[in-house]
RNA sequence: GCCCCCAUGGUCUAGCGGUUAGGACACGGCCCUUUCAAGGCCAUAACAGGAGUUCGAGUCUCCUUGGGGGCACCA
């Protein structure tokens, strides 16, 4: 495949979410693997609807993601500006080509009139498009009405009759009838273009080779055809893809949604998947396979083999429902793959963040015994926090074995401690194996002795394996709690 | 309401005319086991419906149904 130049294009009003990390990630990856150029280009054409720090959010994200552009607002490159705000006079010199070659038109009507007309529309049950006042206005009196200082809008000129016909590669030929399309808006009163016209001259200006977004444009992608067209320039290749559904499956995600997520631990937005405890190469992986596939089985990629297998082909254009138990799936999976001083630098932060205060060297010993128990980075807090936290305090009920009485569970303890007490120190195989022995001696079951013994020492029913955690706690505090558990099983 | 798109288990999907319809997540059971996990084994579960085309249709065509998206001086 020749290189391609693909562009993922983001307005900066609302947070960076996997629907559009996906687009990112598929941009990314056709333009790695050809070869081509992954531009950024910031859409930021609607001046009322801009948050503050969205941009500043769609670089982090994309930086954590490790999607890194060729192009864009931050780095330049020779197609620039590639913020939309900055090219206004390109649009209006475009649309004026437009406008001359009569593929464009002035039109004065107010906001106010075109609403009474579209419900007027409505309300008659007619298509609620403009109803062309403006557009049978002669060029010369349009200008006269300009020059005047009227305050007017920029329309394109779609033909009334036949038909448009566009290729998806997805999905192939649409074609649609043209008096379904509207004469859209394509440059607003305050003279900054409307998406249409914008992305269009974006796309033909920055030699966008393949235009990948989601299927949401569908319903206006004929009329970008026509625009292009109607500058006599070659279009893109069309990659409309699928849109993502929430879990349910009914509908996209909505603010609401969204905020109902996150009480699960969840979210589709990228800046708080880090601090959830998500992994970017679980995150990747996952998403990537919302929409495409490679084979029938292989599911663990990472970003170096997607670039190897992915193909624009193998896309599929069904929408697809968010499913956050895969999610977690391969982030335990990612975690695992983790090396220990890696995973203890990465779980550190969440300590820090709780007020817990872990040392790397701990963390470091801890990360083989939790690694496997993770789903998310910060379960380790509740994992092993134990080996931070100050000793709860008990009460002699929990102590008790399963079917053992007081003085049984006691005795347990008792002789446990004489054991530990001959040893030089607690490595976990020279405990475990001295335990195991008793165990038997003992009379009782291994799940009854290491039972008492995991309170006893963890202060814990459940925590990673015993032997291990006895060994990181070391013999002086170990020592130390079970001779406060012995007397707090003597019968008073 | 109108236009566009989509349609394999609960979910993500493989399948590109001939398969016992495959995999994964989730769910259930069993095994392993000092708890929790992990792992192993097993089970339940799908071609939306109807017409065609064809010797033969999950795969091609049409209709119906269902779902989704779009109908702004938003993107």
């Amino acid at each position: 495949m020749d290189p391609v130049r693909v562009r993922f294009a983001p307005s900066p009003t609302g947070h960076l979410h996997l629907g559009s990390a996906r687009t990112a990630l598929y941009d990314y990856l056709i333009a790695r693997k050809t070869g081509g150029q992954f531009i950024l280009r910031i859409e930021d054409t609607d001046r009322k609807r801009l948050v503050e720090g969205a941009e500043e959010e769609i670089y982090k994200g994309l930086r954590w993601l490790g999607l890194d552009w060729d192009e864009g607002p931050d780095i330049g490159g020779p197609f620039g500006p590639y913020r939309q705000s900055e090219r206004k006079e390109i649009y209006q010199q475009y649309a004026r080509e437009l406008i001359e070659n009569n593929h464009a038109y002035y039109c004065f009507c107010s906001p106010e009139r075109l609403n009474d007309v579209r419900l007027e529309k409505q309300k008659r049950k007619e298509l609620a498009v403009y109803d062309g006042t403006c557009r049978r206005l002669t060029l010369k009196e349009a200008l006269g009405r300009v020059a005047a200082g009227e305050k007017h809008v920029v329309r394109f000129k779609t033909p009334k009759s036949g038909t448009t016909t566009m290729t998806d590669l997805l999905r192939g030929n649409i074609t649609v009838e043209n008096r379904m399309l509207d004469d859209y808006i394509i440059v607003k009163s305050d003279g900054l273009a409307l998406y249409h016209l914008a992305a269009t001259v974006d796309d033909h200006l920055m030699k966008i080779t393949h235009v990948i977004r989601s299927s949401e444009w569908l319903p206006t992608a004929p009329l970008h055809c026509l625009i292009h067209r109607a500058f006599g320039w070659q279009e893109p290749v069309w990659v409309h893809l699928s849109v993502f559904l929430k879990p349910s499956g009914k509908g996209k995600m909505s603010k609401r949604d969204a905020a109902e997520l996150i009480k699960d631990g969840h979210s589709i937005f990228i800046k708080e998947l880090e601090t959830l405890g998500y992994l970017s190469e679980a995150v990747l992986n996952w998403v990537a396979l919302m929409g495409w596939s490679y084979d029938d089985h292989t599911e663990f990629f990472t970003k170096e083999e997607l670039v190897k297998k992915f193909s624009l082909e193998r896309l599929n254009p069904s929408p697809a429902a968010i499913n956050f138990q895969k999610f977690d799936y391969f982030n335990a999976n990612y975690i695992r793959m983790l090396g220990d001083v890696e995973l203890a630098n990465m779980i550190k932060p969440f300590f820090d963040s709780v007020g817990i205060k872990a040392d790397l060297p701990t963390l470091i010993k801890i990360a083989p015994i939790i690694k496997e128990r993770l789903t998310t980075l910060d379960d380790a807090i509740e994992m092993a926090g134990l080996f931070f936290k100050p000793f709860p305090d008990l009460s002699p009920e929990v102590l008790l074995g399963k079917d053992m009485s007081r003085e049984e569970s006691r005795s347990v303890i008792q002789a446990t401690i004489s054991i530990f007490s001959d040893l030089p120190e607690l490595s976990k195989d020279l405990s475990e194996t001295k335990m195991r022995e008793t165990v038997e001696a003992l009379g009782f079951s291994a799940g009854q002795v290491f039972g008492i013994l995991r309170m006893a020492i963890t202060g814990q029913k459940v925590s990673p394996p015993l032997f291990e955690s006895i060994e990181i706690i070391g013999k002086k505090v170990v020592m130390e709690r079970l001779e406060k558990a012995q007397k707090l099983l003597q019968v008073e």
